[in-house]
DNA sequence: AATGTAAATGCAAATTATTTGCAAAAAGGA
DNA sequence: TCCTTTTTGCAAATAATTTGCATTTACATT
């Protein structure tokens, strides 16, 4: 909830107005951690009986990255996720033939010194780590 | 060039034939190591005064993937690229502005552990790493 | 509290990458 | 050459996202 009021905060600060609709997206995001499609976003404020419009969804949502609140995430479907910026940092270890998708704190970019990320010259926000295989139930069934 | 061949050799071997635009498409492949767009193969096959359709295009790099020939990769900016499988082990750091690809040597899978892998009771058979962040050109525009 | 103004919203239409249905054309074996 | 199956081109459909514009809203200032 103050995490919620700080949102807000740093929103007036830069001269944004706090509207419902804005107020409403980053409630979905602080509700409950966790990445959300934009049409997510959508069916989970319309749930709070309140409609809300597509366009003024995806604005927002560029805007709060812009501001690094939130973070813009590509999952493999080609839809766009979002997630608030700070929380607990993983990867994961996906099963190729039943798609079991565990959680690993293994994380390159702790492994990799800092120089040589930033020696290769971009602005880095983020990185995907995806390790692909067969769980222990299906490298015995495979094949 | 006897990559060619074994390429089209290797449709051929699964039931598929060996048209004008499937070869023209591996070409483009083979000629220079990179990645392409959909945009960018439909513009190189051009060069070489054949038109060619975007839903052939879309359909053989489709197929080329299943057969494991070429490799999908989702990038941030929305617009997928493609390239040859079977190139140097590599991954990529990618632009969320303007989308430019550039290959680094960096794999966490050579920094982090055999043993810590293995202990994740998977049979890993491959994995994927991308950094996203900004180009040194968009990371000035982008304010 | 009333007002003015810049910012934000809703709506509908545009855009962009990609996919699909279907008739016509091409590949490759018989 | 003929036949069957695959592939292509075309045009239209999707799906996610973006944009233009008139209307509405937030909120600082009277």
């Amino acid at each position: 909830m103050k995490d919620l009021c700080r949102l807000e905060a740093m929103l007036k600060d830069k001269g944004y107005k706090l509207t419902e609709q804005r107020r409403l997206i980053i409630e979905v995001f602080n509700d409950s951690p966790g990445h959300y499609t934009a049409q997510e976003i959508f069916d989970l404020v319309k749930e709070k009986s309140k409609s809300i419009n597509f366009s003024t969804i995806y604005r927002n949502l560029e805007l709060l990255s812009i501001l690094g609140i939130i973070n813009k995430l590509y999952i493999e479907s080609g839809i766009n996720h979002y997630e608030l910026c700070g929380q607990v940092h993983h990867h994961h270890i996906i099963c190729k033939r039943c798609g079991e998708t565990r959680e690993i704190d293994i994380c390159p970019c702790e492994v990799i010194g800092e120089e040589q990320l930033k020696s290769m010259g971009f602005k880095i926000t983020d990185h995907k780590f995806e390790i692909y295989g067969y769980c222990s139930k299906c490298s015995l069934l495979k094949e």
